[in-house]
RNA sequence: GCCCUUGUGUCGGAACUGGUAUACGAGUCGCACUUAAAAUGCGAUGCCCGUAAGGGAUUGAGGGUUCGAAUCCCUCCAAGGGCACCA
C-alpha cells in the first residue's frame, strides 16, 4: 500500500493540465455534431457554497459525457454582473461596484468553479457589466426601439422603497419585492420604459407545446403567467351621456342578461368623468383610500368587497335595463378595460358585492332551465339560459358565441382575447446597470444614441453613492449633458438603466461568438450553435429569465438576427440543496443568512472535488431537493478510496496491464468467475450509459452501478487471493474492468479518473486512440456488448395466484411450455395447489410463472 | 379556493414500459487486522411472531381494475411549490 488516495495532491495539477491542453475549447463549425450545454450564469455575489455547486456539477457531467460521445460541445460560463447587491455594497463599504464585482468574479472563477473541476471554455467568458458586452445590450435595445418593441408609457408601476426603483410585474411576489419579501411594493403612476412582450403573448403561449424537453411544471407556470382568456368586450352606454360608453371585458357574455350593476376600477379615468355631484365627495374619498393601499393590502382584504356608487347609470344593450355604476377596488385598472359587469348570480365576487350592497341577483343560467328562486351562492356551472330574451333555452356555451355575435352586429361589443401578461417594465432608477442609450432633447423629444457612438459608457470615476435621491447618474452633469444627435442642441441623457434581466436575455447568444468586436454576434455562429441543447438552472427562474429569453429570441428572429425560435430545447431544473439550520431549527435551503452553509474551499481541501461532485450527484436525483450530509459526503470519499486502493494495488502487482485494457475477450474462453465479471462490466456500461442519457439524467443510480462494479471487483479479487500466485499474473478481465470503470466514471469524477488513467500508462497513441497519452477525457465513451449484459442462467420466480411460492434456476430463452412444466412439477407449488384445478398459467418469459387456481 | 409535485426501512434513496419491493449509500452491530484507536477488509441489518426451520403483514389511508399494483383508476389525508379579487 504505497500511496494513499490524496486528492489535494493532484486535483489542481489536472485542472491546470486541462487548461494547458485546451481540451474544453468549443470549435465553431466543426464537422462533429454540436451540443450546446448551458448552465444559468451566476450573479457574482462573492462566495459560492456547496449548495451552489450542484447545478455546475450536473451541467458539467452532461458536458463531459457528451464530449466522450463524440460531440462538439459548447460549455461556456460568464457573469450576470450588473445588479443591486454591488451598488448596495458600494454604498455601505465605499467600494466601487466594478471593483467589488471584478474581485468576486476572480475569486469565484479561479478558486471555486475551476477547483470543482468544471470543463468550461473560458475563452468565451462573458461579463455583462463590461462595455464589450453592454455595448451590444444597448445595440439590441435600439433594435427593439426601432421596431416599436421598446416604448415609453405612463402606467401604474410597482415601486420598491427598499431598492429605490420600480420593478417588473414578474419581480413582485405576494405583493412584495422579490428581493425583499418584507417590503410591500407601492403603486405609482410613472412614465417608464417597457418592452412589448405582450406582442408575443399568443406565440409564447402556443409554443410552450413544442417544448417537450421542459419539465411540465415550468410549462404550466408560464402558461398560467401568460393567462389567456377568451371572451368579449361589451359596451354599455351611459344613460345621461349617450356619447359615452363603458366597455367591459368578460369571459361570460352568456350572463349579460343578469347584469345588475357595473364596476369601475378606482384609477379608471371614467370615474372622474361620470361621477355625479352628490356622490363626488364619497367617491373621491374612496379613490384616495384605495390609492394609499398597497398591492398587499388590496390582496389581503379577505375577499370582502367595498365600493361606492358613482351616481351614474348605464343601459344594458341587450335588454335595455338601466343599472347603476359603482367604484370598487376589486376591479383592477391594469387588466382588461378596468371595468367589469356585475352578474351576482353567476360570479362569486359579484355575489359578495351584491349581497353587501343589496343589489338584485338575477338568475340567467340554470341547470335544467329552471331557476332555483333563491341562490345562497353564485351558480358557476354550465346550464341553460333563462330570462335572456331570445337567447333563453340555449346552452350557456352556445350562448357565449351567439351573444357575442349579436353584440358585434349591433355595435354593442366584440370578441376579445385578454392576456394576464403585461408589458415588461425595464427602467430602473439605479446606477449599476446598462445605460439606456437614449437622450431627451427639448425640441426633438426622445432620440436614440447613434449606433456608431455606442457604447454609452457607464461612468466609473467620480460617482457618488449615497443611496438617496435617485440614481447617481442624475448628479453627474458632465455625463448627463450631451448634444442632441438630431438637432445638435442641448439635451440630457436618459438616467435610467436597464433591468438586469435584459442582460441575461441574450447572453446565450453572445457565447456563440463572444469575442466579436464588430457585432453582437455573427448570425452564422449563432445559427450553428443555437438552440441550447441542454439548459440547467433553478426553478426560481421558471417565469422570469426563461420567459424573457423566449421573448428576446422571438423578437430577434423576427428581426432576422437569429434563425431559431425557441432558445432552450431541453431544460433541467435542479432541486435546491438544504441542510439543518441552527437559526430556525429546521431543514432549509442552504444560505448564509440561515447559517447552514458548507464552504467549498474547506471541503475541497479535506475530501477533494470529486467527492463533492459525487455526493451532490448521488444523494438525490437532480430534480429533487438534496439534503447535504457530511456523512454522505464522507461515504463518497470512501468509495473513491476503494477505487484508488484497488487499482493502484493491482497495477503495482502487475495484475492490471496496460496492453490488456482494450483487449477484446472471447467469453467462451474464460473460466466462470471471469465470465461473470466480464458480464458485470458490460452490464455496468449499459446501465450507466442509459442513466446518463438525456431521457434520464439520473446520476445517483449511475454512481450506484459503478459502486456495484467496484464491489464485484473486490469480491473477485478476494477469490483470487485464495491462490496467491494468481495475483501476480496479468489479468485481461481485471485490466478491461479497471479501464472501463475509469471511463464511465470520468464525467462524474474527472480528477481521480485522470490520475489513475495516467498511472495505467497506456501504450503510445494509435489511430483509433490518438489522444491516449493526453487525457482520459479525450477518450471515447465505451461500448457494451448487448449479448454480455444478460445472464444465461437465471432464476425463475414461481407464483400461485400472484404470490411468490418458489424459485428455480433455468436457462435463458426456454419455451413457455418448459417453464410451465417446471412450475407445475415444483414441490412447493404442488403442495400449495394441493390437487385443486389449475385455471390458467401465466408465463412471463425469463421472469416468472404464475399458476392461477 | 384553483393548479402542479411528492408520500417506499432508522436516514438519503432504487425498482426502465404493471412481473422477485427495499438496489446503492449512510447509520448501527459483529468479526479480522492493531498494544490500542482510527483507517481498512469481511459479514449482518425494514417490521411482527418464532431458539430455529419457517410463517405473516407491508410502499401515507381506504376502495377498484388485473392472473399479478409502489407503478393504472377513484376517494381521502399529509407535506412542499405555483397562482390567487385576472372579471
Amino acid at each position: 500500500m504505497e500511496s494513499q488516495y490524496s486528492p489535494k495532491e493532484f486535483d489542481e495539477k489536472w485542472q491546470a493540465y486541462w487548461d494547458g491542453l485546451g481540451i474544453y475549447k468549443a470549435i465553431d463549425d466543426d464537422k462533429k455534431p454540436k451540443f450546446y450545454s448551458l448552465v444559468m450564469f451566476p450573479y457574482p455575489s462573492g462566495d459560492l457554497h456547496m449548495g451552489h455547486m450542484r447545478v455546475y456539477t450536473i451541467s458539467d457531467v452532461i458536458s463531459r459525457h457528451r464530449r466522450m460521445l463524440g460531440y462538439n460541445v459548447l460549455n461556456p460560463m460568464g457573469w450576470d454582473a450588473f445588479g443591486l447587491p454591488a451598488e448596495n455594497a458600494a454604498i455601505k463599504r465605499k467600494l466601487h461596484p466594478e471593483k467589488w464585482t471584478k474581485e468576486n468574479i476572480r475569486f469565484m472563477r479561479d478558486e471555486q468553479l475551476k477547483k470543482l473541476g468544471t470543463s468550461y471554455d473560458w475563452q468565451r467568458e462573458v461579463t455583462t457589466c463590461d462595455s464589450d458586452y453592454y455595448r451590444w445590450t444597448q445595440w439590441l435595445f435600439l433594435k427593439f426601439y426601432e421596431k416599436g418593441l421598446a416604448v415609453r408609457k405612463e402606467a401604474p408601476v410597482n415601486w420598491c422603497p427598499e431598492c429605490h426603483t420600480v420593478l417588473a410585474n414578474e419581480q413582485v411576489e405576494n405583493g412584495a419585492c422579490w428581493r425583499h419579501p418584507e417590503t410591500p411594493v407601492e403603486q405609482k403612476m410613472m412614465s417608464q420604459w417597457f418592452l412589448k412582450i405582450t406582442h408575443y403573448a399568443e406565440e409564447l403561449l402556443a409554443d410552450l407545446d413544442t417544448l417537450k424537453g421542459w419539465p411540465e411544471r415550468v410549462r404550466v407556470m408560464q402558461q398560467n403567467w401568460i393567462g389567456k382568456s377568451t371572451g368579449a368586450e361589451l359596451h354599455f352606454t351611459v344613460e345621461s351621456k349617450p356619447n359615452v360608453q363603458i366597455k367591459v371585458f368578460t369571459t361570460r357574455p352568456d350572463t349579460v342578461y343578469g347584469v345588475s350593476y357595473l364596476v369601475l376600477a378606482p384609477e379608471n379615468p371614467l370615474v372622474q368623468e361620470l361621477v355625479s355631484d352628490e356622490c363626488r365627495q364619497a367617491v373621491q374619498k374612496y379613490v384616495e383610500e384605495s390609492k394609499r393601499k398597497t398591492e398587499l393590502d388590496r390582496m389581503t382584504t379577505d375577499k370582502s368587497k367595498t365600493g361606492v356608487p358613482l351616481g351614474a347609470s348605464v343601459i344594458n344593450p341587450f335588454n335595455g335595463d338601466v343599472v347603476p355604476v359603482y367604484v370598487s377596488d376589486y376591479v383592477l385598472m391594469s387588466y382588461g378595460t378596468g371595468a367589469v359587469m356585475g352578474v351576482p348570480a353567476h360570479d362569486e365576487r359579484d355575489f359578495a358585492f351584491a349581497s353587501a350592497y343589496n343589489l338584485p341577483i338575477k338568475e340567467v343560467i340554470a341547470k335544467d332551465g329552471k331557476a332555483s328562486g333563491s341562490l345562497t351562492e353564485a351558480y358557476l356551472d354550465e346550464g341553460l339560459l333563462i330570462n335572456s330574451g331570445k337567447f333563453s333555452g340555449l346552452s350557456n356555451n352556445k350562448a357565449k358565441e351567439a351573444i357575442t355575435a349579436w353584440a358585434e352586429e349591433n355595435q354593442a361589443g366584440k370578441k376579445r382575447v385578454q392576456f394576464r401578461l403585461r408589458d415588461w417594465l425595464i427602467s430602473r432608477q439605479r446606477y449599476w446597470g446598462c445605460p439606456i442609450p437614449l437622450v431627451h432633447c427639448a425640441s426633438c423629444g426622445i432620440q436614440p444614441v447613434p449606433e456608431s457612438t455606442l457604447p454609452v459608457i457607464l461612468p466609473v470615476e467620480g460617482v457618488e453613492f449615497t443611496g438617496e435621491g435617485g440614481s447617481p447618474l442624475g448628479r453627474m452633469p458632465e455625463w448627463l449633458n450631451v448634444k442632441c444627435p438630431s438637432c445638435g442642441g442641448d439635451a440630457r441623457r436618459e438616467t435610467d438603466t436597464m433591468d438586469t434581466f435584459i442582460d441575461s436575455s441574450w447572453y446565450f447568444l453572445r457565447y456563440a461568438d463572444a469575442t466579436n468586436h464588430e457585432e453582437a454576434f455573427s448570425k452564422a455562429r449563432v445559427d450553428y450553435w443555437m438552440p441550447v441543447d441542454q439548459y440547467v438552472g433553478g426553478v426560481e427562474h421558471a417565469i422570469l429569465h426563461l420567459l424573457y429569453s423566449r421573448f428576446f429570441t422571438r423578437a430577434l428572429k423576427d428581426m432576422g438576427l437569429v434563425k431559431c425560435v425557441e432558445p432552450f430545447t431541453n431544460l433541467l431544473s435542479q432541486g435546491m440543496v438544504t441542510m439543518y439550520s441552527p437559526v430556525s431549527g429546521r431543514i432549509e435551503k442552504m444560505s448564509k443568512s440561515r447559517g447552514n452553509v458548507v464552504g467549498t474551499l474547506d471541503f475541497f481541501k479535506r475530501y477533494g472535488a470529486d467527492a463533492a461532485r459525487l455526493f451532490t450527484l448521488f444523494a438525490a436525483p437532480p430534480e429533487q431537493e438534496l439534503e447535504w450530509s457530511e456523512d454522505g459526503a464522507v461515504g463518497q470519499h470512501r468509495f473513491l478510496t476503494r477505487i484508488w486502493r484497488l487499482l493502484t494495488d493491482l497495477k503495482e502487482k502487475g495484475v492490471i496491464d496496460a496492453s490488456l485494457c482494450r483487449a477484446s475477450l472471447d467469453i467462451n474462453q474464460l473460466p466462470p468467475a471471469e465470465q461473470q465479471l466480464l458480464r458485470l462490466v458490460h452490464k455496468t456500461i449499459k446501465a450507466v450509459s442509459n442513466d446518463l442519457s438525456q431521457e434520464r439524467y439520473v446520476f445517483n443510480t449511475a454512481i450506484a452501478r459503478c459502486m456495484e462494479l467496484v464491489n464485484g471487483l473486490y469480491k473477485y479479487v478476494a477469490e483470487l487471493e485464495r491462490e496467491p500466485e494468481k495475483l501476480s499474473q496479468k489479468s485481461a478481465v481485471l485490466s478491461f474492468a479497471a479501464y472501463n470503470l475509469l471511463l464511465i466514471l470520468a464525467p462524474m469524477a474527472p480528477h481521480i479518473t485522470e490520475e489513475l488513467y495516467h498511472r495505467l500508462d497506456l501504450p503510445s497513441s494509435s489511430p483509433d486512440y490518438p489522444s491516449d497519452k493526453d487525457s482520459i477525457h479525450l477518450n471515447k465513451w465505451p461500448a457494451y456488448d448487448q449479448a454480455l449484459t444478460v445472464d444465461n442462467e437465471l432464476e425463475l420466480v414461481l407464483q400461485v395466484n400472484g404470490k411468490i411460492v418458489s424459485k428455480v434456476s433455468a436457462s435463458r430463452g426456454i419455451d413457455r411450455s418448459v417453464a410451465e412444466s417446471l412450475a407445475l412439477e415444483d414441490d412447493k407449488i404442488k403442495s400449495k395447489i394441493s390437487g385443486q384445478p389449475v385455471k390458467k398459467v401465466i408465463v412471463v418469459p425469463d421472469k416468472l410463472v404464475n399458476v392461477v387456481i
